[in-house]
This record gives structure tokens, sequence and C-alpha cells, in this order.
DNA sequence: GCCGTTTTCGGCCCGACTGTTTTCAGTCG
């Protein structure tokens, strides 16, 4: 959904940034970021409506997004870009810099990218430097480590994305899908595996593409780019007759071919891209299910297939029934613009009614997140609002909600009298990072422990590339989960990924029970279940363990059984 | 740059934290 918004979007974000960095009024900027966010948020195509019809879109920027829709670019962007070198707006990605730092270092030292910086810094060429202290060094140091480490792969909202805009410009290919850990549905991905069944022309059409930035290598079977995103993506083209064993074999992962290649080698077979063979004879290869079936186990699903004990399943015939896109009938966690949500409650609700779900929560921010001003009289308002359009939608029970803001102690906004009336409370934490893991641990614990709290929101608090885990005793607070009750959240949004699927995995070994949630901001965001849906697949879990399969009475139950 | 039954001008998400300062700027959520 929205590409040309995203594409959109991001061009406005990276003219808000380099406008803040050459000195540009706060407030202008914050118009820019406000827009952008608006427009990556918007339901409606902006190619083809006007965008203007955008909130926060006025005169000045329609105008720049129109000339982007006609060439990729705008002027005043071009010519900022040209001010300030990418490297330096790079430098504002690393934690605790931002656009004021960033341009300071590169002006007063010439730094214009995340290593020179490190250099630097090794060098000492910060020392004295007016705002810039050992402490402030330690930190940028652990800033840019952490870039480092994760700025080779994306998550896989961006992966997915791009596999299935490259599937569609490829019309000629009479067969066509992605392999690889996206197929896995892995929360981060390195580069995207495309398989093809088509004409030889197919290589030539994928070169030409707008996404194509750089062709790194390119022959008759396999073609390999790096996009204009920076992701690496593989198109192979595989014979007809071997669809099967060549989905197979680049979907991997290497350790499940491996153990799977062993079990034919066993047998005198051998088992390639090209198929399974005794000798000269084809076992299978046409169809994966084939493979698996000759060798006496279940086909494996993808999220699967990383060595996790799937093979000891599939042979027994017990591999789980995994819960699926299709089980979910509801979100627990959403926000509309009364927060930090850009669409209405009545958008927001009739989108839901859309999707087809049994029932909805609506759980804006509470008081103690003051940035959002929430105040018991908006909530309260909210509520009733909520309650009237209640009759509009006799099919979707509407649920009442907050997501609450769990302090550094554990508490939680507003007092037991007001918490009693929410149909569901999510308790998450947005600050204190950095505690101690027994501090931490103590803190999840007591959120548990709270008889209001049902459900504890994007656990770890990562953001993919941006922000680690917090650091917490998770076996300690899956056990305090299992014994209150407490639902634990698998936040589907694809740089948060949180719970990651090997701490649900784990979870589910106490007894914990989760649900799968968008934390929706606008419309498009609902459609962001199915990552969520691939953690918990990953981990495993089958419908039941996800009370958001539950039919509605079942879920209210255990909302008021506390 | 956007927006408006309190305004077509004058506001705009506001407070905490950090590391540095010696009263505060920058960053973050």
């Amino acid at each position: 959904m929205g590409r040309v918004n995203d594409d959109a979007a991001a061009a406005l974000e990276e003219y808000a940034d380099l406008f803040a960095m050459t000195g540009g009024d706060a407030f202008r900027v914050r118009s820019y970021q406000k827009a952008a966010k608006a427009i990556a948020g918007h339901p409606e195509d902006i190619s083809r409506v006007d965008v203007r019809v955008v909130p926060g879109v006025g005169e000045a920027i329609a105008k720049k997004v129109e000339e982007f829709l006609q060439r990729g670019s705008f002027r005043q962007l071009d010519a900022l870009r040209a001010q300030v070198p990418d490297g330096v707006r790079a430098l504002t990605r690393i934690a605790s810099l931002g656009p004021k730092k960033a341009v300071f270092l590169y002006h007063e030292l010439g730094i214009d990218s995340p290593e020179a910086l490190a250099r630097a810094i090794g060098e000492g060429r910060l020392a004295g430097l007016r705002g810039f202290g050992p402490k402030s060094e330690e930190n940028i140091l652990k800033g840019i480590e952490q870039l480092r480490t994760s700025g080779e792969r994306v998550h896989l909202g961006v992966a997915m994305d791009l596999a299935e805009r490259v599937i569609a410009s490829l019309p000629a290919a009479e067969k066509i899908a992605c392999a690889g850990s996206v197929r896995r549905m892995k929360e981060t991905i390195g580069d995207v595996d495309i398989l093809a069944v088509g004409p030889e022309s197919l290589m030539d059409d994928f070169k030409r593409q707008p996404y194509v930035a750089e062709v790194i290598a390119s022959g008759a079977l396999k073609t390999s780019v790096r996009t204009v995103q920076g992701v690496q993506v593989d198109l192979r083209l595989v014979p007809a007759g071997s669809w099967g064993s060549a989905m197979q074999y680049f979907t991997g992962s290497k350790m499940h071919n491996v153990r799977l290649r062993e079990m034919c080698v066993k047998r005198g077979w051998k088992l390639s891209e090209y198929g399974l063979f005794e000798g000269e004879r084809v076992i299978a290869a046409e169809a994966e299910e084939d493979i698996y079936a000759a060798l006496g186990m279940q086909w494996v699903p993808p999220p699967l297939r990383e060595d996790g004990g799937e093979f000891e399943a599939a042979l027994r015939g017990a591999l789980p029934e995994l819960v699926t896109v299709d089980d979910l009938k509801g979100d627990l966690h959403t926000h509309t613009d009364l927060t930090d949500g850009i669409a209405t409650l009545e958008e927001m609700v009739a989108a839901a009614a859309a999707r087809g779900y049994a029932y909805y929560a609506v759980t804006d921010h509470a008081p103690n997140l003051f940035m959002q001003r929430m105040t018991l009289e908006k909530m309260l308002e909210q509520r009733e609002r909520l309650r009237r359009l209640q009759d509009s939608y006799p099919g979707m029970r509407l649920l009442h909600g907050t997501e609450l803001n769990i302090a550094p102690d554990g508490s939680v906004d507003w007092p037991a009298e007001v918490l009693s009336g929410f149909d569901i409370c999510v308790a998450s934490v947005h600050s204190h990072f950095t505690q101690s893991r027994e501090e931490m641990t103590r803190r999840f614990v007591a959120a548990c422990e709270n008889p209001y709290v049902h459900v504890i929101g994007h656990p770890t608090t990562r953001k993919i590339g941006k922000r680690p885990p917090v650091d917490a005793d998770w076996e300690t607070v899956f056990a305090a989960a299992a014994r209150t009750g407490t639902i634990l959240e698998i936040d589907a949004y694809p740089d948060r990924a949180d719970l990651p699927s090997d701490l649900v995995r784990l979870a589910r070994h106490h007894g914990v029970r989760f649900s799968i949630d968008s934390d929706a901001h606008s419309v498009p965001h609902l459609g962001n279940l199915r990552f969520g849906v691939g953690i918990a697949q990953r981990a495993w879990l089958t419908g039941d363990d996800v009370v958001n399969t539950w039919p509605v009475d079942r879920l209210l139950d255990l909302l008021h059984h506390d």
C-alpha cells in the first residue's frame, strides 16, 4: 500500500533533516516532518488524489510533492543536498547526535561520516571541543557501533515491500516468488532473493527498473543489484520443473538445508536446487511438498526452517498448526489523533471494520507521557464517542482501552477507579531504558502484578537499527506474566518486532499468552499485523496461544477475569 | 510552513534527561 506515499514522505523527511541542519526554522522543520508522517499514513495513493487533501499539507509542500512525483526530487531538496554531504546527514542517525551537533562537527573538524567521526575520536581530535566531553565521546562510539552492527540489515517491512515491488515489476514471469529470509519472515533481512520461471529477457527487465541503483553482477541465470534503498536483491531464473527444489534450496535456512541434505545422503539420494535424485531418477523437484513427503515428513512451513526442532516434529507428524493472518479476529493496540496517531477515531474504526474484525481496541496514550497531553476529560469524551460509534458497527465489538506508561518503579498512569473503567489496558515502557537488569525486571514484574494491566506492550522496547532492547531477566518476567495471566504483546510494527520470536518461544514455555497487535498510528499501519504473525509463526505459536484469535466472548472473559 | 468559532497573525507537543555548563543547549520521546 502507498509506495509512492512512502517515497514522497522519505523525501520530505530528508528535506526536514537538511533544513534543520542548515539552520532552518524549527517550526518549519516540524511542518515538513508532520506532512511526511501524514503522507506516509494517508490511505489513498497521493499520485491519484490532490495531495492537498492530506492534513498538514498546504500549498508550499504540495508544490514540492508534485514536483517530486514528476521527477523524483524537488528544487529545494536538490539545493540542500548540494550543501550537506550525505555522510553528514548519516551522523544524525547516531544516537545522541542531532542536527546541531552533526553540523558543528562538520564545520569544526570536517567530519563527514560516522567512520570519520570514529577515527577523529580515536585520534583525540574532539578533546576540548565545546559540548563534547568524555561521556559524549563514549556515547557516540557506542552509537556508531550500534549503527555498524545493524547497518547491513533492514527490517522485514522494508524487505517485504521491496520483494513485492520487484515481483510486481516483472509481469513477463510465468512464476515468481520470494525465497530466503523474507519467506521465512525473519525480523531482519540481509538481502532479498527472488526466484522466477520465465524468458531470459526477464534479466534485462529487472536491470532497467527504477528501484535499481547499481547492477552488481549479471548473467543468464542470476542477476544481483543494489537498490536505491541500499538493499541487495538477487533474481534467479529456474527451470519450471525444478521450481519446488529451487524454492526449498533458496529459502534456507542454511542449517535447515544441511540437515535435510544429510537425511537425503543417508538414503543414498542427492538434493540440490535442481531436484531430489536417486542416481539419474528424479524423486521430487516440481513441488516443495514432494521433497518433504519423500523423506517421510510433513512439509515444514518456512518460518520454522531454522533447525530448531522442526525435523523431529515433522517426522512425528507433530508440527504445530501455526497461527495465520486469517485467524486474527481483532487488534488490541491502536492509536488515533487524540494522541500521536494521525487518523481520527472514526477513520480507524471504519478501517478496522473493513478488515472484517470482530473486535477492535482503541488504546491512546495516558497522561504520564506528557507530550501526548492526554487528560481525564479527553479520555472520557473519546469513550463516549466510541460508545456512540458502536451502534453503527453491530458486527464489531469496540473496546475502549489505553496504553499506559510503566514508570521506572513499575507504576502506571491514573488511579484504580479510572483504570477499572477501561475495557483493556496495555502498559509499556517509553523511557528510562538504561535501568539495571534488576531494576528493569522489578519494573516489569510490578506491571504484570498490577490487576488492571492486561497486556505488556512492546516489551523489549527495541527499535531495529536505532535502539537496543532493554536489559531484563526475561525468565523472571515471563514467569510473572504466566502467574498473573498478563498477556505479552507481539508488536507487529516491523521496526519494533517486539517481542522478538526467540523470546516469544521462551515465554511460551512459561505458559504465557500473546496478542499480536499493530500498534497502528494510521490506517495503513493496520496491515502490519502480518509481520507479527510471522514472529508468532517463527515462535511456533498456534491460534490458541494468541488471544486475539479468540472469539469475542472468550476474549472478554479473559479481560474481565483479573 | 500550516492552521483557525476565541485568531488570516501568531501560535505551533512539552517536559525530562544528559552532559555539560556554571545557568543551559541539544536530544529524545
